[in-house]
DNA sequence: CCACCAACTAGACCATCGATCCGGTTTGCG
DNA sequence: CGCAAACCGGATCGATGGTCTAGTTGGTGG
């Protein structure tokens, strides 16, 4: 039965914002991914319409760029002041790694320092903690953070070539400029580039490795072991967080090499 | 008029290859962008109907991932042998910048090392020559002739997030390997996914800067220097090559700190 | 108390896309 | 000659991002 007498006088207003939007994009693509973030599907979830999407975003690129600036919220900037250098031994391949935030969620703001390990891969390591302080805890520790909040959103991977122009990327980048101007580079440029680079690439990497059943890629590299030897015995281990650490750890030492010769 | 006696008897078999959609995808890629890639235009380019391309291929992403792997075959390994390490003093910002190839192209194979200049930027650069040879010259030539056949066709940009199986990007990879197992690296798994990663990197975040007009960018990030004032006074100016040299020299030089130091 | 307007909503609709179905045609080969 | 594999294309399917039209709701100023 449906007529005038038996629907609610007033339909419940839904007060749709950007932030419920937001918020329901980052669940819908971490429990299905990029692929299907539809308009419609988005729309259902808030149970709407397609079209009241379109009142508070202009096009669905906007939702994307909303969300992937969310998952830099997610990675915090208080306590890394005091970070040291995390240079303990470096143990196992313990947690972390991708397909973390799969199902549910909805909480965000969770500290992105969940798996922290020791890195660094005890190379050159007491050097230069003269003039510019510890430089090298903090930053460390902003480049983990930002690959963990990454991970923990896999999609986000297929996102990274666009503008980060979001407040909160924005806001991470600047805390990278003022560390390594206080550390002393005069011209940091080079190496705010070469870090956040370095852990864009690393990202899309791992998850794409990992979107592909990492098994099956191994199998494949293995067949063809006689055209590809060393790939096929060197690059088939994926210890992931602790490779990702002592690449970090070539790019920090040799920062610090060219900023302590001057 | 149109009937049979006007028609010709035998219709010219078309004679589709996979060479053939590769090497046109590659010119419609160049020249209009990922985006504009269908499986329709690509048919109506070679002069066919899309039907017909799914019998040589099997989605559109194989279409993809070939042309993807055929950017990585303009790398030319040979020549990097004997490159050497590249460290005459770091001129100004010439060439070889994004926005190359569009506009026809179709001639592959042409030399990577079109805009090559000096980098490192004069750090410690002397150093380790000795027990294992000139290492970082080739790898060095390597990664920027990698940088360079990337954003020679900007949309390849684009695509790195998906597994590079091809037999070209492997070809190389396994050159990288080989490299860094002659220079005396053990376990060269960090060196190579550093490198790459820096590269896919690189090119991701210069492509998306490019791509979205880098005047604007600028303004937009000027007009709030008060909240990003280090980002806006050091962030701005783009020597892309340069930048790139730089980053790439903190990497190997932290790379030979850590191959000497054992 | 009412007029008005911004905020909000739904459904039909449009062009386009990747992909498939179906019904053919052409070629090489035995 | 006949057959099977290779090749071809129009029609079609389901889905997509986005727009158009035609509303409904709630708050505010008069």
């Amino acid at each position: 039965m449906d007529n005038v007498w038996s629907r609610d006088r007033k339909a419940p207003r839904q007060r749709l914002t950007l932030e419920r939007i937001v918020a329901e994009a980052l669940e819908l693509l971490d429990e299905e991914g990029v692929g299907r973030l539809t308009m419609r599907r988005l729309a259902e979830r808030l149970d709407t319409g397609s079209t009241t999407l379109y009142w508070h975003v202009k096009t669905k690129d906007d939702v994307l760029d909303l969300a992937l600036d969310a998952v830099f919220r997610e990675v915090r900037l208080d306590a890394l002041e005091h970070e040291n250098t995390g240079l303990d031994a470096h143990g196992g391949s313990a947690g972390l790694g991708g397909s973390a935030a799969r199902g549910g969620s909805g909480g965000l703001g969770g500290t992105a320092r969940s798996g922290e390990r020791g890195g660094g891969v005890g190379l050159g390591s007491g050097v230069g903690v003269g003039s510019g302080g510890d430089w090298r805890g903090p930053v460390r520790g902003l480049m983990r953070g930002w690959r963990a909040a990454l991970l923990r959103h896999p999609w986000s991977a297929a996102l990274l070539d666009r503008p980060l122009m979001g407040p909160n990327a924005l806001e991470r980048t600047e805390f990278l400029y003022e560390r390594l101007i206080a550390a002393g580079f005069t011209a940091p440029k080079a190496a705010a580039y070469s870090l956040s680079n370095y852990v864009m690439g690393s990202v899309i990497m791992q998850v794409t490795w990992q979107d592909s059943d990492e098994a099956d890629t191994g199998d494949f590299l293995r067949e063809r072991g006689g055209r590809y030897p060393a790939l096929a015995e060197h690059g088939l281990d994926h210890e992931w967080d602790a490779t990702f650490d002592e690449g970090l750890g070539y790019l920090l030492d040799g920062m610090e090499q060219s900023r302590a010769g001057r």
